[in-house]
RNA sequence: GUGCCUAUGGUGUAAUGGUUAGCACGAGGCCUUGUGGAGGCUUUAGUCCCGGUUCGAAUCCGGGUAGGCACCCCA
């Protein structure tokens, strides 16, 4: 805390985190679960360093992302290098490298620590850890149904309800289209009414109404207020009948997505999301509940990305879902479960000198039986040792001195029932494989 | 990068400008040393840093540093 010395700060970095025993459980059950739900669906898990090539990054992320708000430098050898700030290029790099050989489509997921150089605040951090899904290769908008499917599960698995979440979907391709053939634009004006659209929920409607009268004539503006009033694709395609493509990959999409039973996926011209390099459709989960009321992830259509490496283009689809804001979820819904730690026996000692020996002996049976077995050596006296086994979640106890050293049989506690069984010290294994049933 | 807010033991907090800086939790020890969850006793440990105002500062002021929140932007 003291700063009047100079010693080092206890503090972690800036916006990263330790994960103490308790953050790292919760962390790992939110990676448990994302691992479950994505191999449930048959996609592989692969990985790739932290460190790429900068250049990765400049092509199609974004001067943000890509600049002012990476971590970035040049190595030794003056190559521009980079924390990674997403992981989906890292992947599709991948893909590109063996997109020879691959047999499509390919189903992959990582679940990286990504970097961003920005102000910490609630939902974002320096680090986050992210759950990476991308599916490649299939052109057709079933491939997207089935990445908004696994979504769904993902938050199903999770245990939220339908109506913990709605499910935002769009189209780049339906907004470039309204552009282009309604308003008839140019892309400088496409980009400034992207980004204005991206912040409409977040300023009060006059200065909304305000901005788009400053980009647009009347008549445009009075079209893209009508875009994007229309929440029904039937209703939007009466409307532009020029947009009927776009609509109709939306279409098939909501409607396959109905037919699996998820209730709460909704079309939303709204949606634009801020990532460079979508092509086709995106969406974005939003928490429904009012004290976390924010977009939890998202993910869309990339069908370009790979054209920046040398090799053919394959169409790609995926999201990624991050810890920060999906604890949020879990905490606003109160869905975490109990996450105890896995001591199976805690073997107490009365002499640890003396019988410490004797004890790592019967650890080590219990361990070829896939309990987790620790000694006590502190040392302290055998009340304070089972108070710490208690404290500590031990399911047993065993009590090790003189007596058990000499008839080479223990007294197997249970610390919930207060139960006890004494058992020989070859059946010690056998006692606990009766028991696990 | 911009703005606002905050800073007291390990953690969470209390203290009209005047107390010995209080409480809870945690951690350590003990309650006659071979049986836990409760309780009791006890130990440990704090005003972020530098300066100013004042007889007197945790408290007011300035600067620094750190953190949080919002903007920007978004994985």
């Amino acid at each position: 805390m003291s700063n009047s010395n100079n010693k080092i700060s206890t503090d972690a970095y800036k916006g990263v985190r330790d994960f103490y025993p308790e953050d790292l459980r919760r962390r790992r059950y939110l990676e448990k679960i994302m691992q479950k739900t994505v191999e449930s669906f048959g996609y592989e898990a692969v990985d790739a360093s932290i460190l790429e090539p900068a250049a990765l990054y400049d092509a199609k992320s974004g001067e943000e992302l890509a600049g002012e708000q990476s971590y970035r430098f040049t190595d030794r050898g003056d190559r521009e290098v980079m924390l990674r700030p997403e992981m989906t290029p890292s992947i599709a790099r991948m893909v590109a490298a063996q997109a020879k050989t691959l047999s499509f489509p390919v189903r992959w997921y990582a679940i990286p620590n990504v970097f961003r150089y920005e102000r910490p605040q609630r939902g974002r951090l320096r680090e986050h850890w992210q759950l990476n899904v991308d599916l490649f290769g299939i052109e057709d908008s079933i491939a997207d149904t089935e990445i908004i499917s696994v979504a769904h599960e993902l938050m199903k698995n999770l245990g939220a309800a339908e109506d913990d979440f709605v499910i935002h979907i769009s189209s780049r391709s339906l907004f470039s289209d309204f552009c282009t053939d309604v308003l008839k634009i140019d892309d400088d004006l496409y980009a400034d009414l992207a980004g204005l659209i991206d912040k409409k929920t977040k300023i009060d409607k006059d200065s909304f109404t305000g901005a788009v009268h400053d980009l647009l004539s009347e008549d445009q503006a009075e079209g893209l207020f009508t875009y994007l009033s229309i929440t029904d694709t039937e209703q939007m395609n009466e409307t532009f009948p020029m947009l009927a493509k776009p609509l109709n990959k939306l279409d098939s999409i909501l409607e396959s997505l109905a037919n699996r039973n998820i209730g709460n996926a909704v079309f939303d011209p709204n949606l634009i999301r801020g990532i460079a390099y979508y092509t086709g459709v995106v969406f974005e989960i939003f928490d429904t509940h009012p004290q976390n009321n924010r977009s939890l992830f998202g993910g869309g259509r990339y069908d370009d990305l790979m054209e920046v490496f040398d090799v053919d283009p394959v169409p790609a689809v995926g999201f990624g879902a991050g810890d920060v804001t999906l604890a949020d979820f879990m905490d606003a819904h109160e869905l975490w479960p109990d996450l105890a730690s896995h001591l199976d026996v805690d073997i107490c000692l009365i002499d640890t000198k003396k019988h410490s020996g004797f004890g790592y002996e019967i650890a080590g049976f219990l361990r070829q039986v896939k309990m987790n077995t620790r000694v006590n050596i502190s040392g302290k006296n055998i009340g304070t040792q089972l108070k710490n086994a208690d404290k500590d979640g031990a399911n047993y106890v065993i009590v090790i001195g003189d007596d058990e050293l000499e008839s080479e049989k223990v007294t197997i506690k249970e610390l919930s029932s207060g139960e006890e069984a004494t058992v020989k010290k070859a059946d010690i294994a056998d006692f606990f494989i009766n028991e696990e049933e």
